[in-house]
DNA sequence: ATGCAGATAATCT
DNA sequence: GATTATCTGCATG
């Protein structure tokens, strides 16, 4: 019926004073929260601190783009890649840690008319974007949440002034506010956990979580390395086959 | 369904 | 100069 929507409170800030690998899994079914729209996460990715993980932007120290994951845990950590993209992340464990969770894919649970909007392409409003698709990996998020590089370092957990996730909407909850909401927890048995995507390294770590036969969740991608141009770059590339 | 090419710029070597 | 925690469009089966 309708979604389902119950009445959600605000995570504390100790829910994200854990390691990463441990947070991601329990953010399956939480409902992430800026402005007018509410996601459902279903798939995440944990990603650790200095000199424990090569896939991880903090593995070789802080530098001025990841020094909010060195911040205090609760916070967004969103960056910029691919000269397009942004994608989002939640802060892990105390500061000077360094670690944190990607956001990978989810469902839309409010706002969908202005998810929508940002999620046109090239302004073609002709184009109808399948729902499940409008938070279908990393950067589709982010937009869809409206979250760039000025939303670096938001903090998402609420203190002191709890809002609610309601049949009716957002209550108490700041207009340009994040906030991460409890949610719906899916039942253990349907987290399914793999390889996380994109990566060139640490291929073999499973911090990849996802809800089982949710339709949001981003079909899996391995990374593959790109070849500069379309100049003749191949000099003892032999063709194969 | 799967696969690759291109876009495009911040960040780091 | 190379790489990138990606997405879309177009090609092929």
């Amino acid at each position: 019926m309708g979604g389902g929507l119950l009445t959600s409170a605000p995570l504390p800030r100790s829910f994200f004073d854990r390691p990463s690998h441990e947070v991601a899994p329990d953010l399956l079914g939480r409902v992430l929260v800026h402005g007018p729209v509410a996601v459902r996460l279903t798939e995440v990715e944990a990603y650790g601190g200095p000199g424990e993980d090569p896939a991880a932007h903090t593995y070789r120290g802080r530098t001025p783009r990841n020094a909010v994951m060195f911040g205090p845990p609760g916070h967004l950590y969103v960056y910029f890649t691919y000269g397009m993209h942004f994608c989002a992340n939640l802060v892990c464990l105390p500061e000077d840690h360094g670690s944190a969770v990607l956001l990978r894919a989810g469902e839309i649970l409010a706002g969908l008319d202005v998810a929508r909007e940002r999620r046109l392409v090239n302004g073609d409003r002709t184009r109808r974007i399948p729902e499940r698709d409008l938070a279908r990996g990393p950067a589709r998020l982010a937009t869809a949440l409206g979250l760039t590089r000025e939303h670096n370092g938001l903090d998402a957990v609420l203190d002191g002034a709890p809002g609610r996730f309601t049949e009716l909407g957002l209550t108490g909850v700041p207009a340009g506010a994040a906030v991460v909401l409890e949610g719906v927890p899916p039942e253990p048995d349907a987290i399914r956990s793999g390889p996380r995507t994109g990566i060139s390294t640490a291929k073999d770590t499973p911090w990849r979580f996802w809800i089982d036969g949710d339709p949001t969740v981003s079909p899996y991608r391995a990374h593959v390395p790109r070849r500069r141009s379309t100049a003749a770059t191949s000099v003892g590339e032999a063709p194969s086959s």
